[in-house]
RNA sequence: CGGGGCGUAGCGCAGUCUGGUAGCGCGUCUGCCUUGGGCGCAGAAGGUCGUCGGUUCGAAUCCGGCCGCCCCGACCA
């Protein structure tokens, strides 16, 4: 007899598929939306390449804008607003270099109920270089004003072809960092420190390991002399990149005239630097760290750290567990934790348990009579599942202990992954056979034909030249011309 | 924008080939029951079949246009 066939009569409850996520390995970007919805992070709007973020979505950006605004104000910046609108001239101005935004930016030519003349009409910001850029003409006149150091909170615009949540979104949230400097030294100093700042981020907020390094001529923004990024692995071994942080020279500053009279007495150009992250990090966080059972996000970021279930078979019997409940949730709260008590009668403790893996609560007390009899709780972890009793009075030191232990191992786990799945590649033998395998540190001569080559031929593409890997000559994979040193290769989102 | 797939109840799908009263599972609502891994029973509500047009006595079904979603490319944070 097959297994199928002889289910006992009293099996557990029968699984229903129609309620499971597709796992990862089945389908992954399957399993990407349907995490993003079941978790009810978003949902797709009426408008193509929009998406509408739910609180459950917003509450992770919340964390993450008031941890990174945090930072920015750590190293000296302030935050301002500026216009959504901007006249389509000044993207004329830098025609040469935001000619390749051109195709992603929307144009307004109708207002106050009639279209706009020709050379009056608007562009919906993508990034704000120029607008701001503006201002910064009237704000500095001396060396005395600089350094200018400015963030902005606020959503851009680019058109998408392939839209994809959070990854890739026509409009999305984000901020940019833009400042003055009064030498180039003083700017490149800027962009590697926020650069930093973006790493430490990433790594100690997400959980989510990053590799800092230049990006190529042709992956470079559109305006910057110089663009770095931090690269993190998915799930499915793919790159994303994470964060960006421009070394803008003088471009902008030629284009606006915005100029400072050094102490000398001579009008120079400003230097600049610009710099962002966006909503795109909550679809980051998602690929980092999630699972077939739903969303998993690092404690620090978590808008739900431990969740508390009531369980009980009377009203009679809940009762008391309820005010325990809340008296532990109150003690919880009263130490740092974000939790909530989940007092729903209408919905049973499976229903709950399953509930809250899907949205990636990372610790749940399961606490019923049987418990409370033993002064005990259960203690559930959600990144490795496990599960523990312990005494009443641990709970709130357990809960620490706990969360840090799993931001820690979250970490681990993925920077293990990034391990396993980064490889040396020598040869169009290795490249071939390695492709869709995760990082792929290869020797490149260093021309943008080879580097198209390299995406044509084998879908990957330059990430970018890590800081922290040692430069050392060699040939290129494709050409076998002379290398510098290796850079990063990956398929990539 | 090119290639492929799909659009039927809130969600997942069958029905389309071969035209003839709109189906299933989950969810929702009501009542009872239940609560330590998505409980059970009974009843109910809910759909202009993406949209516009064509063929036909009759279209979810056949034909055409458009829109949207997913995958693969080109583009991108």
């Amino acid at each position: 007899m097959s297994d199928a066939q002889k289910q006992p009569q009293n099996a557990p409850k029968k699984q229903n598929d129609n309620l499971k996520l597709p796992t990862r390995e089945q389908d992954f970007s399957k399993w990407y939306i349907e995490v993003i919805s079941r978790a009810k992070l978003a949902d797709n709007s009426d408008v193509r390449g929009s998406m509408v973020i739910r609180p459950n979505g917003y509450a992770i950006w919340e964390n993450m804008q008031r941890v990174l605004d945090g930072m920015f104000k750590d190293t000296g910046h302030q935050n301002a607003y500026f216009p959504l609108l901007i006249p389509e001239s000044y993207l004329a101005k830098e025609a040469k270099h935001v000619a390749d935004f051109a195709p992603q930016v929307a144009v307004v030519t109708h207002a106050g109920g009639k279209a706009l003349p020709e050379g009056e009409r608007y562009v919906i910001r993508p990034t704000s270089e120029t607008i701001i850029n503006r201002s910064f003409t009237n704000w500095v006149q001396s060396y005395r004003d600089l350094p200018i150091l400015i963030n902005q909170w606020a959503n851009v615009m680019r058109w998408e072809m392939r839209p994809r949540l959070f990854l890739r979104t026509t409009e999305f949230l984000w901020q940019e960092g833009h400042t003055c400097h009064a030498s180039e030294a003083e700017a490149t100093e800027e962009t590697l420190r926020m650069l930093d700042v973006y790493e430490r981020f990433a790594e100690d907020y997400m959980a989510m390991p990053v590799i800092k390094g230049q990006k190529t001529e042709s992956e470079k923004f559109p305006g910057a002399v110089n663009t770095y990024s931090i690269e993190a692995m998915m799930q499915d071994k793919k790159a994303l990149q994470a964060g960006t942080s421009h070394m803008l020279g003088q471009n902008f500053a030629k284009m606006f005239d915005t100029m400072y009279q050094s102490k000398e007495g001579k009008k120079e150009y400003v230097w600049q630097t610009s710099w962002g992250v966006s909503t795109r990090l909550i679809g980051a966080l998602i690929m980092t760290h999630s699972d077939d059972a739903g969303l998993v996000v690092p404690p620090k970021l978590a808008p739900l750290q431990v969740v508390i279930i009531i369980i009980g078979k009377t009203p009679e019997e809940r009762g008391p567990v309820r005010e325990k409940a809340h008296a532990m949730a109150a003690d919880l709260k009263k130490a740092g934790v974000r939790v909530l008590v989940d007092d729903d009668e209408t919905k049973g403790p499976g229903f709950k348990y399953a509930e809250y893996e899907l949205r990636g609560a990372c610790l749940r007390v399961d606490m019923g009579p049987k418990d409370l009899a033993k002064n005990e709780v259960t203690l559930a972890r959600r990144d490795t599942r496990s599960k523990e009793t312990i005494q009443v009075e641990s709970t709130v030191a357990r809960c620490h202990e706990l969360l840090e232990q799993m931001q820690k191992d979250l970490f681990e786990k993925a920077k293990a992954f990034r391990a396993a799945n980064t490889h040396e590649v020598n040869t169009v033998e290795e490249l071939k056979a390695k492709a869709d395998d995760g990082f792929l540190l290869m020797h490149w001569d260093g021309t943008p034909e080879t580097e198209k080559r390299f995406k044509e031929e084998f879908g990957v593409t330059t990430r970018n030249r890590p800081f922290d890997l040692k430069q050392e000559p060699g040939k290129c994979v494709l050409t076998g011309n002379p290398s510098t040193g290796r850079i990063v290769f990956a398929k990539a989102y």
